[in-house]
DNA sequence: GCATTAACCACAG
DNA sequence: CTGTGGTTAATGC
């Protein structure tokens, strides 16, 4: 039984673009689904013939590279997932993971293909999507590549404090060590040492994936000189 | 040479 | 899953 998207408080921003008829059609293609931590919302190398739609939750976005995984970025719903993948290539070029319990729409892609020929707003405001998307990641590709081990990991505290969890200074990390050092292009070990560190420098306070940041002045310097 | 940085390995909670 | 210590390789004075 599919639900119905008029009434729906969680639509995107393209959505509420769309009339009563489009949304009729993007009703009857969608299909709502709930993810549980750790659950394969897409999987790599695999056909994509859906967009997904998150309404609420977090994801993990990753590739399986020749030597190990690489964690593409953190996607807190709501947002779109798979446009890129799904309009430019057959198949998915990278998994998504849930990291938190997930509600996902899946929308058939002609139905999305058609608000898009049909909606100009629509468009817009994909595109508006894609494109912020799109920006954040040529940052955190400079700042990944050119940066060193602390500013990479204050890079991603500050990120996950601000964007993530909304501007508190305290957040728990849904992350294990490893993980983050995949999304931050470092080994495990060396997450662990950079993270005591700050924590005896009263940078941050750190129990297990509890994590408060004490000096956010500080933080954003080491970020910011890498 | 010497210092810094970080990966890899190993082992212990 | 984490934290730490030793070792090693690369890089930059």
């Amino acid at each position: 039984m599919t639900d119905i998207c008029y009434y729906c408080l969680q639509k995107s921003i393209a959505t509420e673009k769309l009339d009563k008829k489009e949304l009729k059609e993007l009703e009857l293609s969608c299909s709502r689904i709930s993810f549980k931590k750790g659950d394969k919302i897409m999987i790599q190398n695999t056909p994509s013939h859906h967009i997904a739609f998150i309404k609420e939750g977090l994801v993990k976005v990753h590739v399986m590279g020749p030597e190990k995984e690489q964690i593409l970025k953190i996607v807190k719903g709501p947002a779109y997932l798979g446009i890129p993948t799904t309009i430019g290539a057959k198949i998915n070029e990278y998994s998504a993971t849930a990291i938190s319990k997930s509600d996902v729409c899946f929308i058939g892609f002609d139905v999305f293909k058609n608000s898009i020929l049909n909606n100009g707003e629509f468009a817009y405001e994909i595109i508006v999507e894609l494109s912020k998307s799109d920006l954040q990641f040529y940052k955190k590709c400079i700042n990944q590549v050119q940066k060193q081990g602390p500013g990479k990991i204050a890079e991603a505290l500050l990120y996950f404090s601000e964007k993530i969890f909304d501007q508190q200074p305290d957040f728990k990390l849904p992350l294990t060590r490893n993980e983050l050092g995949d999304l931050t292009c470092t080994s495990r070990e060396t997450v662990s040492r950079i993270l005591s560190d700050f924590s005896n420098n009263k940078i941050i306070k750190v129990n297990k994936r509890e994590i408060s940041i004490l000096n956010k002045k500080q933080l954003e310097i080491i970020s910011k000189i890498g």
